[in-house]
DNA sequence: CAAGCGTGTTACGATCTCGTCGCATAGGAG
DNA sequence: CTCCTATGCGACGAGATCGTAACACGCTTG
């Protein structure tokens, strides 16, 4: 169903977790040492980490800090794993961005509830190669869209906008989402940048029937259906 | 902000909870005994509940699950409190839907957090789903509301004033609960603000059968029934 | 180095949103 | 009926928000 990464040094945990999260359909992956934790996300780009906050060497916190920072694992949620005591790593972790957190000693099934809720919660996008809405075909291996037959060349840049659009069309995607999804995060509230690349994108797009639509203060969405408009009468 | 229910039968915590919670804008309203809490939140319908498990006389699994089964407070969030050691009625409290719980003695910061965390989801969730009263749809991911298949674009400040006012249909709104939902907390008695965008709206939706009543030194209300003549006898 | 391309930034104008004002109107009390 | 108050409503302007063109910078290619 998903594939998880398991990060815990005690291999007792690692087995039991692995256990039951297989048993519930899940793929998993596992790590032992926090500082091989981001080149593993990176490689294996899991749809969610387990992170024990006690690491041997390299403080949780601060592994959680670099999946944080890095473009490549800044969406994955996380769980945490925390001793009883460390309650002020529990808040840093919550107020870092962690997604949950489960205080050793737990239960597995209560960390198999927890997963699937914050799963449930994190709607996993899943990258297909292809992209078809109607007319519009997105090729990411070509980095091309074809509309209507006509083939239009994407740059990357052009190519991440569009994908994050037609990932889900007909919903908002809020500037900072969509700044986060193809710069990385940013909050860059008044820059003219991503404005710009939805009009050169606009622009490719040529004039359809669907097309990308602004909402106000809200954000961007391409549109799957085509909109009438009032310009019947000529 | 948020309103939210708090049920506890030790006043101590119950002071605690509601120092922090009004500390951070939100409403408080409180219980100390468990046979009370569904009344009470059918009462106020808060956005939130913070419920013990620990309560005198029931058990609060017990008033959980009332709350669960009962139409008008089922889609409330709830968070419970435990004590350490009922681990199994923790995992029965999250698989009955408990929407977080957390473990006694917290800190007010943790619950603060948790408490955020829960409201953000279940607004998210909420921004996600569509409200429909007879033939008006509103879409809140779409910003817009389609009347009988036609769709009218609101700006934020409509959208925010219409789910306020189709939240509860038939139901008086007072000027100051709407300028509160919709503006923050406010007592401009004499400003025409309320009346300008009340008649925004009124001009979006059009003239079908439903519409915005208004009652004179009372408030505002989205009437969900055709109403001919108004028979208000008291 | 020159040319082309992709990208981010800046500047500026266009458009939209929203609160306020002034006055019109309606509805109730006496 | 008259008066008084609450609400309805059009218009306006400040500020927010967005669209667009032009430019600057870095990188690649020849």
């Amino acid at each position: 169903m998903s594939k998880i990464l398991v990060v815990d040094d005690e291999s007792d945990i690692v087995d039991l977790v692995s256990l039951h999260l297989q048993r519930e359909g899940h793929e998993v992956e596992s790590v032992d040492n926090g500082l091989a934790v981001l080149p593993m996300a990176v490689k294996t780009s899991p749809d969610l980490i387990v992170l024990d906050l006690m690491l041997p060497g390299i403080d949780g916190v601060q592994v959680h800090r670099r999946l944080r920072a890095d473009t490549r694992t800044r969406h994955i949620p996380v769980i945490m794993l925390t001793a009883r005591a460390q309650t002020n790593d529990r808040i840093a972790g919550l107020e870092g961005g962690a997604d949950d957190y489960l205080t050793k000693p737990f239960s597995p099934r209560e960390l198999m509830l927890r997963i699937g809720a914050v799963l449930r919660r994190t709607q996993k996008v899943v990258m297909l190669a292809e992209q078809r809405i109607g007319d519009f075909l997105l090729d990411r291996r070509n980095m091309s869209l074809s509309i209507c037959g006509k083939l239009v060349e994407l740059t990357i840049t052009e190519l991440k906008l569009m994908t994050t659009l037609m990932a889900n069309p007909d919903v908002i995607h809020s500037r900072s989402e969509l700044l986060s999804a193809v710069w990385g995060y940013a909050d860059d509230t008044h820059s003219r940048t991503l404005d710009t690349h939805i009009k050169r994108l606009r622009d490719k797009l040529g004039d359809h029937g669907r097309h990308i639509g602004t909402l106000r203060r809200q954000g961007y969405l391409f549109q799957s259906v085509v909109q009438e408009e009032e310009t019947a009468d000529a």
